[in-house]
This record gives C-alpha cells, sequence and structure tokens, in this order.
DNA sequence: CATGAATGAGACTTCATTCAT
DNA sequence: GATGAATGAAGTCTCATTCAT
C-alpha cells in the first residue's frame, strides 16, 4: 500500500522533474543530477526507478500517452461524423500540448531527432494514435462526408502537419496566443480549400491545373467575411 | 587564388563529411573526430575552419541555404499566379529533401531541437524563406485567387507542415517512394478542400459547421477520377 | 533457542549465498543485493548478520574451515607414518576442493589477491593448517622416514603448490575429471623423485644433480651458486 | 619517428605505472586516476592508450611475456638434458619474479582471479610457456632421462605449483631471502624424491610407495611415529 | 596551415551501506 | 529482527578543444 503509492508518487515525481528539465535545456544539455534535484531527490533514486537517462527520457512520452489516451477516447466517442471527429482531434492535440507544454517540447522537439525513440513502446503509442486519424478519414470518405479521390496518408498528414507546425511555433514563440484557436480556421481551410469558389465549370479538369492560368477566374466574391471563426495568428512566430 | 580556393574547398569537404555524420548519428552522437575522418583532415583543421563543433553544425544550414536559394528564386520568377507558384514552393522544398537527404534530416530532425539554433544565420535564412511564403499567399488573396478569410499564417502553416511531415516520414522511412510525388495531392486537398463540392447555398455559416449534419449534401460528385494526380502513399511510414 | 537456532541458520543461508555468488562471478563483480536475493532475504539482513561485504567473504573461510577441520584431524588420528599423513592431507585437500568447489574458488582463486584477508582470522586458521604439515613433515625427517637434508618448507611448498596447482586447473576446466585421483601421482614423484632409479653409481648422478655443486650433498639446501641471471618467463596455469 | 618513438614511451610510461601501483593496491583498489598520476600524465592519456582499465591490467603480461619470452628461449638453447633445462626454467620463473615483483604480483596474485583475462593474448602466451615445459618433460621420458610412468602434467604441476608457491610466498613476505635459492633445493626434491634411499629391504616398503604400484621400487625404512599432528583443511600461504 | 597527441572537465552510472517503517 | 527504498560518494570513460611540432 504505502510503499507501493509513495513508489507511484516517486516515479511521478521524477518523471514530472525530467519533463520541466529536459523540456527547458534539451536532453544532451541536461543531466541526471540536475534532474534529480528539481525532483528534489538523490541522483541515485533517480535510478532506481528508471534505467537510464534516455530510458527515462522515453518514459515521459509513454507515461503521458497512456494518462491522455482514454479521455480523449471517451470524448470522441460522443462526436458524430467524420469532420467533426477531425475537428476534435486537432482540438485535443492543441489543447493537449497548450496545456502541456513541457511534454510539446519533448515531443514535437526533442525526440524528434531520437533514433532510438523508434524503437520505444512510448512510440509505438503515439503511431497508434495516428493511424486512429487515418481510420476516421477512410470512415469519411467512405460515408461520402470527404472526397474520395485523396489518399487519407495526405490528408492526415496535412491536418496533423499543421497541427505540429502551429504547435511548434508557438511553443518557440512567446505562447502568449492561444493555441486552440487556430483549430477553425485549420478546418476551414482544409475542409473549404484555398481557392475561390468560382462557379466551377467543367468540373473534372485537375484543381491545380485551374489556378495557374487565372483568365477567366473572375476577382472572386469569397472574400473575407467578418465574424467567422476568427483567427489567432501568431505574430511575432517565426515566419 | 590557389590558396583561397583550396580553403574553400578544404570548408566543403568538412561541411559535407559533418553534414553525412551528423544525419547518420545526430549531433550528440557524432564526434568532431569521426567528422575529420570522413573528411580525411586532422581533428585540429576542422577547427581551423569552425569555431567549434555547434559552430560547424550551425554552418551546413547557412551554407545550404545560400546555396539553393538563388536558384529557387529564379525558378519562381518564372512563374505567374499565386497558386502555382506555391506549388513550385512545395515542389523546390520537397525535391530538395528528397535530392539531399542528409541535409533534410538536419533540417527537420536535428536543428529542430536546438535551441541556440534560433540565435543563428542559418536560422534567419530559413525564416526569411517562410515570410516570402506568406508575401505569396498575400498576393494570391490580394489578387483574388485565395479565399480572403482565412489567415495567411495559417494558410502557410498547413502547407508547411504538411511538407514537414511527409519529408520526415520520408526519411525515416525506406526513402522508396517519390517525395514530389505528393506535391499535387497536398496542392489538390489545400486549394479545393476535402469537404464534397456541394452546391454551397447559404454562403456565411462556417465550414466546419456544415460537415457533420451530411443532411442535404448531396453525396457529391467529385469522387475519385482515377488517373488524376496519383499518389505515393508511403507504406512503412509511421501512421 | 528458536531465536538462536534461526540466527544460525540465517547465518548459514547468507554464507552459502555468498559463497555462489561470489564464486560464479568474483568479488568486485557480485553485489550485496544479488547475495542477498540468492540467500531470500533483503539487503538489510546481510548487514545483520555480516558487518560488511569484505567481512562476508572473509566469514566464508573462517566457517568452513571451522567445519572441516576437526573431521580433518579425525581422520589423520588413525594414520601412522609421516608419508602416509602427508598423502592422506593431500587427498583431503583435493577431496575438498573437489567436493566444494565454490569455496575452492574463492580460497584459490579470490582471497589470493585480497590483501586484507591476511589480516583475518580465516587466515590464520589456513596458516594453521599449513604449520601442521610442517611439522608432519619434520617428524619424517627426524624419524628417519625423510631425507634429511631438505628444507621443510621445500617440501612442504612443493606438495601444497602441486595441490593448488592442480585445483586451480581443474576449477578452470570443464571439472570433468577426478581430483582425487592425481593424489598418488603426486606422492610417487615427490617421494620417489622424477630421476630414473638407476643403481646410482657413484659418476653417474643424474647430471641436474651435479650442477649446483652439491658436494657431498650435506644436509640442508643448496645455495645458490654462480650467477647465471637467466630470465623467466611469465606464465601461470592450465596448460 | 619522433611521434612513434614517443608515443611507444608514453605506453610504456603509463604501462610500467600501471604496474606499479595495480601491484601496490590490487586492481579494484586502483583507480585510473592514481595511474595516471603515477605515470605523469593525465587520466584522458591512458585511455588514448588503453581501452580500459582492465584492458591496461591485461596489456601488462602481454608486454611483459612478450619482451622476456626471446631472452629464456635464448637461453634454453645452450642447455642440454631434460633434467638441466627444467632447472634452467625454474631459475629463469624465480628469477624473474624476484627481479620483478609489482609485475609477479599481477601475475600471481591479480590475474588469477579475473576470469576475462583467460580470453586474453596475454594468457595464451603464458600458457604457451607451459606448453613447453611440458614438451621438455616428454623429451626427457623419451630419452630415458626421466621415469616414464608419471604423467607429465603432474610433473609438470608439481615443478610449477612448487614455483608459485614459494613466489607468492616470498611476494607476500618481507622479500628479504633469495628466491632463486630455492631452485636446487626443489629440483633436488623432485629429481631425486623425498623418500631414504636406504637400502631397502624387501617388505619394507614405504607404505606410499605401495599405492600406485611401484614394483621394485625399494627404499626406506622410516615409519610414521607419534605425533598425529592433525589436517587442517584448506588454505593456501606462506605459513 | 596542418596535425593529432594531450588534456581535463564532467557525465553517467553503480552499489555498499543506512535507517525509517 | 527484517525490509528495501534511499542515499551519495566515487569511479570509469568520453570527447571537445588546444597547442607544440
Amino acid at each position: 500500500m504505502s510503499g507501493q503509492s509513495k513508489m507511484k508518487a516517486r516515479n511521478e515525481q521524477v518523471l514530472k522533474a525530467a519533463e520541466r528539465v529536459f523540456a527547458s535545456n534539451g536532453f544532451h544539455e541536461s543531466t541526471v543530477s540536475e534532474i534529480a534535484k528539481e525532483a528534489r531527490v538523490s541522483e541515485g533514486t533517480v535510478y532506481e526507478y528508471f534505467s537510464s537517462k534516455e530510458g527515462l527520457l522515453f518514459s515521459i512520452p509513454e507515461a503521458f500517452v497512456a494518462k491522455v489516451r482514454e479521455q480523449n477516447r471517451f470524448h470522441l466517442q460522443l462526436i458524430r461524423g467524420a469532420a467533426n471527429r477531425l475537428r476534435a482531434i486537432l482540438y485535443l492535440y492543441l489543447y493537449t500540448w497548450q496545456e502541456n507544454p513541457d511534454y510539446a517540447v519533448i515531443n514535437l522537439l526533442i525526440l524528434k531527432g531520437n533514433l532510438n525513440f523508434r524503437k520505444t513502446e512510448g512510440y509505438r503509442l503515439i503511431r497508434e494514435g495516428f493511424k486512429e486519424i487515418t481510420h476516421i478519414i477512410e470512415e469519411g470518405i467512405t460515408s461520402g462526408e470527404f472526397r474520395a479521390d485523396l489518399d487519407p496518408y495526405v490528408i492526415r498528414s496535412v491536418l496533423m502537419g499543421a497541427v505540429d507546425h502551429v504547435s511548434t511555433n508557438w511553443l518557440l514563440s512567446d505562447r502568449k496566443h492561444n493555441l486552440v484557436d487556430l483549430v477553425d480556421p485549420i478546418m476551414d481551410l482544409v475542409m473549404t480549400g484555398l481557392g475561390c469558389q468560382a462557379p466551377l465549370a467543367a468540373g473534372s479538369r485537375p484543381p491545380w491545373d485551374r489556378w495557374p492560368s487565372r483568365e477567366g477566374r473572375t476577382s472572386s466574391f469569397g472574400r473575407a467575411q467578418e465574424g467567422d471563426t476568427p483567427q489567432a495568428p501568431p505574430q511575432t512566430e517565426n515566419d
């Protein structure tokens, strides 16, 4: 009991400290002694709970994903419609990064360059989350909600790429603006498309094939309508 | 003369060796001695040309961007139309990563987690490239080619996020498939949108608000037509 | 009672576990935690019974010698004649090593390099056994059973050196052959000598007998003569 | 040139320092920093020349054997007769230990308990030296110089066991007496035997003589006397 | 200008020992 | 008395950087 729960608490304590330290300084720039100090334990204790510094790093996503996964699954069960669910997923991702910026740094910046991470359970879990997104996209295509002429992988890449991109920018910025405010603009863009909804004539030419030649494309009408889905563009961002 | 050009050659030699070694093993896992060996020079020589191991790392994008930039600028000058130019940019990015996978690894995986990189000239150059993309998007909006109700930053994030995403996946895969094949699917999605092109009635409802409830939205006509814009979905990818 | 005997059992339990673990891995390569696990007790318990890891190591010969000594003394009382008794001693040694190979490893391999061991009671007991061998040899000389012109120390060294040598080799081998089978060959050699028992005429003394200058072969062990100061090749073990 | 010879000198310098330090304190009780200090180099330099602390230890016999071997081979070529050559070998061994006590400690005390040593080149070289001894013994048997009814391995074990034994004792003693003085007594004992060369009456063969079956071997009259001076079990060293 | 041997700071990690429970 | 989590000292080893040649 007490022993068990105490050890669990210690584990969490070290894990959280590591998250903070790694996020602040990067993996190689952090020392185990620093983490131990942050966790208010001795260096040796860190090694009682984690096999190595890198093992500690890899335990962070493992623990995190395990924790977040269930609640996300729950949320998604409440939602119908592929587009709605994709939107929810985007929201959950951005919300999670926003509320857990230290973990976000580890996930988006630190683990990205680590080759060994790709052999870990944490990585497997993350990939699984990606697969579920693909499933939803496929359902959307099957149900006719989405176009069927696009590879689900491309769709997912565009969505998750956008999430990664804006999250990374946000992390590296002053983090003042609201990350989740970008959910709707992104969804809007991806669902409706960037092109002006001109009275599409000959429906079958590949879309991008039309843009270049602009002759005939009137000045459009799809201008910015005030009021809809306001933007929260990171100003000071890296652009 | 000879001295100048010889030094330039040596510089390039070390730079290329560093690119290979860093890309293979990561930054911290690579040693200066390894790089020197790969470059067929002594360790001391590395320090004659670069101030430090990290300075060497940061010199890689600097040199690379300087080299690629001009030709890209040239290509873009030949192209009219914002959409066309965005497509060209995507193409140039994916093509560049595909042809320079070592540099791609450094740019997309290694430098991402390096805090000091953000203070360097190389980083500034990369950001500049991003700004130009934003400019093109703004021009597209101004010219009426693009919708005006979307933040250019969001648009750019979606595009470049997609580029990063598929490139990263490709790098971590067996690199068998053609990365540039993804240009058109991505552009298609971003320009036309994922939603089925129903006869958009009341133009003002927020787009994403329409998807969930699909009633009224006819089954669409924009189905997958074989033949157009072939996909090259990464097989072994992380999804 | 119960407390006493239980403690004694625990003591033995830890001692035996330590013997196994030390013999398998060596002293420094073994950990207290390993020993505790092998003994099915906690690490703390090990320290209830032994002052330190090294103290535990030193307790092994102490306990072992105490145990074996009495029975050996009993056996020897049954035997008459110095040669017979020496043979019995050799037999007991080899038999003991053969039946207790873990202890043999500790005695012959591990404790040998330990400087502190020489200050312990266990060491004193072992030396005592050696002294008794010397006594028997001296008695053999006195009684005329043995030659009188050899230093008992040399005789003992040859005997016990042989025992150590063959035992060590056996321990490091597959331990398939019978160690005690070597008792008689060794005794035979030491008692009778390696030289061919020709009817040694005056002039035909074995060549080696002449070098040192063994005029008369009177008592005492032959002095070192002229200096040839040749080198000796390093080596040790089992061929 | 200079670079080569300087490095060779450094190598030797570190090797010698390690020999001294290991011999004084034992392997595990010595630290690399200590060795570096003794060698007047930095810790890092030790690792420039030797892969690890244990690698350094194992390099000691390797270098030593290589050095001593040739001269010993030369000495032995000058000597005829198996007994003479055995004597020379004993002499060379004892002389070497006496003149190189630090190395002797490493060989006889430290490396003995090291399991990894048995996989090294140094160990192989040492074993080779042993094989040569066996060869000489076999030649002696073939030539009729030695008895043919004894296993050469036993003979070698008795000889080398004696060498090890007296050397070890000497090392652990004050090292005041001359080690090489023991060569002749040992040879004498091993060649002539311990038993008294009396005109052995028929029935009175020494008891020990009967076990092996040494028909025809007379000798001795000396019976076992009083005193049973009981035996002590295991142990090893210099009484 | 080039070399590569030398440096030494500092990281990770182990493990004997202690002590609160 | 027994436990085993916690400790922290100490050790091995790496490697970026320097500098005499």
